[in-house]
DNA sequence: AACTCGCTCGACAACGTTGTCAGATTGCTA
DNA sequence: TAGCAATCTGACAACGTTGTCGAGCGAGTT
């Protein structure tokens, strides 16, 4: 004999597990869901032919039909599933969703708003109960649909444009002022930016705390000492080389963003300036502390980011409801040496050195 | 007027857009796919319709229905979606799935075999096209009935067991080999291991590497200089530690794996030994180049085994057939400083010291 | 003029599942 | 013993979509 039975030619479905246990299709299902009312009897027979068969539900058609269609999945727009701090927050959204057996569809936008939509259309095709999105885009208008169709988004680390709902946000502002602060106080005056592209929201904002934190402390800062648009370590590796070396270089640098604190550390390393420069960076970074010297940073919570921005999507998916708000994730000042580097005014103005409340 | 017309509840679907544009849905769906042989005045009203409701196909009863039932996403069941060897595999099999418009789910499962059951399950029971996974158990035959249901599963960084499946691995053995090889020929004979937890199958190989390559150049290793099950940064530290302060310390390190490297590192800083033994870390890690001394690593390439783990799905998913099949990737050995501090027994045995061709 | 051909279009069924409902069986009460 | 509720079970329809098939129509052929 070559086959027992007849052979089902794909995947075995419920049909096929009702037919071998004797019972209808609905009696297999009450089985298979725990749906009970069912007599022992049956639901051996049933668990039997589940077994024989190797059947798995066909989770896609019961969301199709059950009442309220949910996919149990849900989508995260990211920038770049490979980078720390896109993989951290995916790793909270993960961490949240596995108590409630929902998946996770992930996706990287490498800043490219066309990516952007490309994706979210293919993960609301998809059914995606709800979504998370780190926006590259100037305009989200287009999300309307899915939002008033009751699909809970959530945007994380950069706002919403054109559009209302939650969102999730580091503090830029602050956080890149108290970096400042804290290079004034260490006895800087001159302190270079160095920033992402500007078309994103959060460097227009780290610049802006940059700006008015050495206006606080009644400082202009140079023009060459500002550098936008620094989206690769590269750019930023050649932005910092050339202030250094200029004239008058900078006693100190604010860097606005991961990639670009890391080049510029490379610009410090290969000039030999690691030790008198100060150096701030926007964004931990694993093994800032075993560098040489160790990488004071302006450090965001991208785990809390994403375990907020999960308990956001489920409280709406349970139903309840608010007006779509804003929620800021405070950064932290790790301070680990490159920071305090003393400049050359030391007790700057107001008599003790201002450090930020811990 | 409260609703303009009769507001369709959910999202609307596709017989709505039929209804509005005065056509039977079988010729709406004609239009959405693309299908052809509809009159031109039919195709404008229902992309009229489409817009208006703001229409999204739902792709998940489209599958549902389709002939070969594709749902366009694969699973990828990882280590730890944050971590960075797992979140460039991620990206990899991201970037070959783009092309085809196939989106990823991902999931972490953190060395927990039962975990590693749970996501597979929940993906396949979704409906994933097919299956990337790194294992965490000891025994995979309860993938036996996807497999002969016609999924394509590759297995990547850790060999299938108990069942037959394409696999993408790294030549662990060798690799450690050269890493061992390595610091024998910069002048050390007590060469120490640290190691990951020996239940995982790539651990046991580059153990196993790391001995066949002392016992090479007629070394037996110390048993206080093994140290096994180090999965966690800490406990790599104080496995480091115990045997640097010991009597008689090993006058270099091989780090068998990621963290262990970190573990190390610190422990070495700590003690300010980092210029003084010499240490080679399999697995290599961002910044490994920017600290003191840079780290001399046998890097793995997850980038190639995504991409390689990706072309063999969708080779299969097009129809190709072949026995089932395991690939090595060839690691690197990339010298930065670390490995290259000289040992105590300088042009070891066989003259000139033995490298590895590049 | 009768016929065929090609094209457009819609009715219908089906994908695998679950909600609804009514029928059948059982056990209990009066 | 009749009556009734509680329990179990299956037929059927439906979720949103697409494959199948045949009807309708105008144009071209003999």
């Amino acid at each position: 004999m070559t086959e027992s039975a007849a052979a089902p030619r794909g995947r075995p479905t419920l049909r096929d597990v009702a037919l071998l246990a004797g019972v209808s299709t609905k009696t297999a299902s009450r089985v298979v869901t725990g749906e009970g009312g069912v007599t022992a009897a049956k639901v051996a027979a049933v668990q039997d032919a589940v077994a024989k068969l190797g059947y798995r539900p066909n989770f896609t058609a019961s969301s199709l039909r059950r009442a309220n269609g949910r996919t149990a999945a849900i989508a995260a727009v990211l920038e770049d599933v490979s980078n720390p701090f896109s993989s951290a927050l995916h790793r909270a959204l993960e961490d949240v969703a596995r108590e409630r057996d929902v998946m996770i569809f992930a996706g990287s936008v490498d800043e490219d708003p066309a990516r952007e939509r490309a994706l979210i259309h293919a993960f609301t095709t998809r059914q995606a109960d709800a979504l998370v999105v780190v926006p590259a885009s100037d305009n989200q208008r287009y999300l309307a649909g899915e939002v008033n169709a009751g699909t809970p988004v959530v945007f994380v680390d950069r706002p919403p444009v054109g559009i209302d709902v939650d969102a999730v946000l580091v503090d830029n502002h602050a956080g890149a002022a108290q970096a400042v602060h804290h290079l004034v106080a260490h006895g800087h005056r001159d302190v270079a930016f160095l920033g992402d592209l500007l078309s994103i929201a959060t460097a227009r904002q780290r610049f802006q705390g940059y700006k008015e934190a050495l206006s606080d402390h009644g400082i202009r800062p140079s023009a060459e000492h500002i550098a936008h648009d620094l989206h690769a370590e590269a750019n930023a590796e050649a932005a910092a080389r050339r202030m250094l070396t200029g004239e008058a270089p900078p006693t100190a640098l604010f860097t606005a963003q991961n990639l670009v604190t890391i080049g510029a550390l490379r610009a410090l390393r290969s000039l030999g300036l690691h030790e008198r420069v100060a150096l701030v960076g926007f964004d931990d970074f694993p093994l800032a502390d075993l560098l040489q010297p160790p990488v004071t940073v302006v450090a965001q919570d991208p785990s809390a980011m994403g375990r907020l921005a999960a308990s956001l999507i489920f409280r709406r998916l349970d139903g309840e409801t608010w007006p779509p708000t804003t929620h800021h994730v405070p950064t932290r000042l790790i301070a680990r040496g490159s920071g305090e580097i003393p400049g050359p005014h030391p007790a700057a103005e107001g008599g003790s050195p201002v450090e930020p409340p811990s």
